[in-house]
DNA sequence: TATAAAAGTTAGCCTTGACTAATAATTGTA
DNA sequence: TACAATTATTAGTCAAGGCTAACTTTTATA
């Protein structure tokens, strides 16, 4: 942790040959490309986690413990081990055999998390993904865009909705 | 590891309302979404490593573990052990003290990475991405699309390219 | 050809995010 | 109200992917 400094995180021009090297692209920026990316994969499940809860508790009131695990797709141990960290992390209010809360903290997260989702979906369709593989792959794209990008899917979608 | 079954990941129909739930996106659906993201999140630090390696052979004529260690941004310790697994995996050939080389199968793998890198970023530059944006976050991305997608993303390239 | 610098290796440590198995608490029902 | 089923918790394990520090090998140069 504590691997990517976004003051340091230039973004980078791109290549010209077949790799990825040029004049624009150094050693050093291309790291800090990898860096950022690294950063990414760190907090991706947390926005998961995040953005499950509120759906949870949009739709049915309450997020459980055995919920959360069916629709992620792991045990209950895992999602025990991982409110806890949410917890400390001032995410979610949780106590034992109670089911969980977002913070407002939380609840911002989830509904940022939510729009840039949703933003990804409709990019995908925009642009010819079936609507199938579009809720596929926005589950792991919609980590990975910055916001520069998320804005220019939202216009590129407003302007070609029709 | 082996928590994803290709076999019964059915792509899912989304949602209706805010949530992520509906007649279409059952919680076992969802599961399936959420366990190809995970198994995407194991191959893409492969991904990057081949990727990488094929660009220093290309451009330099060999891959040393310093340059990959210096483009990454990780130190050559971590290098050193991701080069054991490569190998381990047969993408790579290594020898102590000398640089890395590609298997056929890791040059197959570096290729067809290299291939989603560059049409993620045509994509995100066609939306109206900038340049440095789009080369930063196809770091990301190009992991996490589907053959589906891609292909998508071609076509809708090619039409736009004007 | 010595010697210094650079590169590579190894050992040991850490966090994350999974898992299983055993146990405890809560909830629903006869 | 008992008791069974469901749900939650805890302890212990594991692999991945980072790190530092110490050491060895190779390479460059005086
Ligand atoms: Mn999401
Ligand atoms: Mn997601
Ligand atoms: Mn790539
Ligand atoms: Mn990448």
């Amino acid at each position: 942790m504590a691997d990517f400094d976004p003051a340091e995180d230039e973004l980078t021009p791109p290549p010209e040959g077949t790799g990825a090297i040029s004049a624009h692209m150094t050693p050093d920026r291309q790291a800090s490309h990898f860096k950022r990316a690294r950063h990414a994969r760190e907090t991706e499940i947390i926005e998961d986690y995040v953005e499950l809860i509120a759906d949870l508790i949009d739709e049915q009131g309450e997020a459980r413990a055995v919920d959360i695990a069916k629709r992620l797709g792991v045990t209950g141990a895992t999602v025990n081990k991982m409110v806890a960290r949410l917890k400390q992390m001032n995410l979610v209010n949780a106590e034992p055999y109670r089911s969980v809360f977002l913070t407002d903290e939380g609840r911002e997260m989830a509904e940022a998390s939510r729009e840039r989702h949703h933003i990804v979906v409709a990019l995908l369709r925009v642009v010819g993904v079936d609507e199938a593989t579009a809720w596929a792959d926005a589950e792991g794209m919609e980590h990975r865009c910055s916001p520069e990008t998320l804005m220019a899917f939202k216009e590129f979608v407003k302007r070609h909705k029709s």
